[in-house]
DNA sequence: GAGCACTGC
């Protein structure tokens, strides 16, 4: 009853109704030995101003760390936050906990995501998602409204939280009083713990059923079909339980349910049946995606054939079986050529640990690694963090827009390259966001304010001055959203589709072609049966309805002005000798991919948004075909050594005013 | 003539 006593005080009113849940809540809990952990929290809290705390995904530390630090007043000099990577695990904590304390949602618990605060004058719980800090810190550096925050799921090493790893070290030198608590699994605990001056480390116990870990040796043949041998192999001998196998992509994920409903249709001649396959990943549509969660009929098995969306983002109980191939497809950029690629990758030993759990939330489970237990030790103990991996331009003027001058001695965790940082520096300064000593700009300030990538800021603020923000609006939500076009796995229907979507194709590009599919829609009343009628996904669309405003294009010129405005240095040339483009800046041998509307047209000049590395080709996509004069027009600090580029320097001040 | 893991402001 302490614990309630101590929280009446701190939580006022709300509490008193909340005592009954709160009660039934706690017994489901008592696995758990909470009065050890509490005092043990609370006690390393008020000695150290960092501390590093252990437990796995589910662990309870998410849900009741900050009730306890509420019971233990820290409440009274401010909120104490909590930071998520996703934002539906911000607002899921953040409704559990306003349900065990008892109070509604935007009272003394609360949350804040994008587009919604949930949050009022009582909140002093506060769930958000990293990003959503970051964007606070850029207003108030102190976070003088926190008393203390706890970065959750921080082994997960988005690029926010490595930003905010840096940027709450600081602050704790700045304000004595403020308390971080920085979550981590096992693996990471030690280099954390490095990282923020040797703090201390807290364990919280195990609470997730016990998993049993199999490491199959893989004969000389291929890990998929190996992959699918297990999966009949579980169905036909092991007891009842859901099997969840991850595979890397799309493509595999269909051929693979393909091949099951295959060898299971040959086995349904021998009497032998019940089981479900469904597969998921990102872009499946969602109607499809939750049937993942649609419990299995009695005396039927699901087994989910899933991507990495199910290591972290989806959780589906009633997992028994996991099959753990080894394999992720992992996003790489490479700053030097400006090159995007997505590589199939050994996971780390990080990753396999959390497939793992993922077999032991309903009860005990068992997990199949196919690989062995040498090659297990021999894996990278965790994975290049996104830091590493990404390009850094939004970062790096985020960070510049914060009055970080020097990048390159920033105390990252694990630091990018200095080459990743300079060529995201350079891409600044083209853009116009930094002058010459790498300072921020006026323009740069602007860019900053908006949440997207510099150069969807700059062709915004272009789309201003050039009077078409509507229709740039309207371009860069339907580029943010993404997956517009749905492309069904039947070849007829492949064929239907493809010709509903040649309906929209613009001879000026693919931006254009985006505007008018988003103009198709508007003008047959934002129908969903159109949707599903010209194949265009009705959920992406409601999304970029949500991102912006908009009105009928008239003059497609301006339009693609504004965007060459954001994306000259993505100029490419057509080469008729090679049959493809090159690139203006790296002279570099690129293709239109076949799915842009220019693929039959073949024009002179065109910028794309970026370079993809497919079949050892680097493909362009989301094109729009420009007129070359307007490269020096806007982008006088990258094109002026060259001699096509030559511009007065009248002209050249002149444009400054938006560059 | 055919690509794309996952997030977030």
């Amino acid at each position: 009853m302490t614990c309630l006593n101590g929280k009446k005080r701190v939580m006022g009113k709300a509490l008193t109704s909340g005592v009954r849940s709160k009660l039934s809540i706690q017994k489901q809990r008592q696995r758990l030995p909470v009065y050890k952990l509490k005092k043990d929290l609370i006690q390393a809290v008020h000695d150290n101003q960092v501390i590093v705390v252990v437990g796995e995904t589910g662990s309870g530390k998410t849900t009741q760390m900050l009730q306890y630090l509420a019971e233990a007043g820290y409440t009274t000099r401010g909120i104490v936050g909590c930071t998520q990577p996703r934002r539906v695990a911000a607002i899921s904590v953040a409704k559990r906990v306003a349900q065990e304390v008892g109070c509604r949602l935007g009272e003394e618990v609360g949350y804040a995501i994008r587009f919604e605060d949930h949050t009022g004058p009582d909140t002093v719980i506060k769930y958000m998602t990293d990003g959503k800090l970051l964007r606070e810190i850029m207003f108030d550096e102190n976070l003088s409204q926190y008393s203390v925050i706890m970065l959750d799921e921080a082994h997960e090493r988005t690029i926010n939280t490595d930003v905010l790893f840096g940027l709450l070290k600081q602050l704790t030198k700045r304000r004595p009083d403020f308390r971080l608590i920085v979550t981590s699994a096992t693996l990471n605990a030690e280099k954390f713990s490095k990282y923020f001056c040797n703090c201390q480390i807290l364990t919280i116990p195990e609470r997730e059923h016990e998993v049993k870990v199999i490491h199959v040796n893989p004969p000389e043949r291929c890990d998929l079909d190996n992959a699918l041998t297990k999966v009949l192999q579980i169905h036909l001998t092991e007891p009842k339980g859901d099997i969840l196998l991850f595979l890397t992509g799309q493509e595999e994920i269909k051929y693979a349910c393909r091949e099951l409903n295959k060898r299971m249709k040959k086995l349904g001649e021998e009497g032998v049946a019940g089981l479900i396959i469904l597969p998921v990943y990102g872009a499946l549509p969602s109607e499809m995606q939750s049937r993942i969660f649609d419990p299995a009929p009695p005396g039927k098995r699901k087994v989910v054939v899933a991507t990495n969306i199910a290591e972290a983002s989806l959780t589906i109980d009633g997992i028994f079986y996991v099959i753990d191939p080894g394999f992720a497809k992992q996003h790489m950029y490479d700053p030097e050529r400006g090159l995007d690629s997505l590589k199939v990758t050994r996971i780390s030993q990080a990753s396999a640990k959390q497939r793992t759990g993922r077999a032991g939330r309903t009860g005990p489970g068992i997990c199949y690694r196919l690989y062995s237990e040498t090659f297990y030790n021999e894996m990278s103990p965790t994975s290049i963090p996104e830091i590493q991996r990404i390009n850094l331009a939004s970062t790096a003027l985020q960070m510049k827009a914060m009055g970080i001058n020097d990048l390159l001695s920033f105390d990252f965790m694990d630091p990018p390259s200095p080459q990743a940082l300079i060529s995201s520096l350079e891409q600044l300064h083209s853009l116009g966001a930094l002058d010459a000593e790498g300072l921020l700009t006026k323009l740069g300030s602007k860019m900053a304010e908006f949440p997207l990538d510099p150069p969807l800021s700059k062709m915004l603020l272009a789309g201003v001055y050039l009077s078409c923000s509507e229709e740039i609006i309207t371009i860069i939500s339907m580029i943010q959203t993404g997956n517009i076009f749905y492309r069904p796995s039947e070849e007829e229907e492949q064929e239907e589709a493809d010709q509903k979507r040649a309906q929209f194709l613009h001879p000026e590009g693919d931006h254009l072609t985006l505007l008018a599919v988003y103009e198709a829609w508007k003008a047959n009343n934002f129908s969903a049966p159109w949707c599903f009628e010209n194949f265009v996904q009705p959920r992406s669309l409601r999304r970029v309805q949500d991102l912006g405003i908009v009105s009928a294009g008239k003059n497609s010129t301006i339009v693609r002005r504004a965007i060459a405005a954001g994306f000259f240095f993505h100029a490419a040339k057509k080469d008729p000798q090679a049959g493809g483009y090159r690139t203006i800046l790296q002279n570099q041998q690129v293709y239109i991919h076949p799915s842009s509307a220019l693929y039959h047209i073949q024009p002179d000049w065109v910028v794309y948004q970026g370079l993809f590395l497919t079949n050892n080709e680097y493909c362009m996509h989301e094109i729009t075909v420009i007129d070359p004069k307007w490269l020096a027009e806007f982008a006088p600090r990258s094109f002026k050594t060259a001699d096509s580029f030559k511009m007065s320097k009248r002209k050249r001040q002149d444009k400054q005013k938006y560059i």
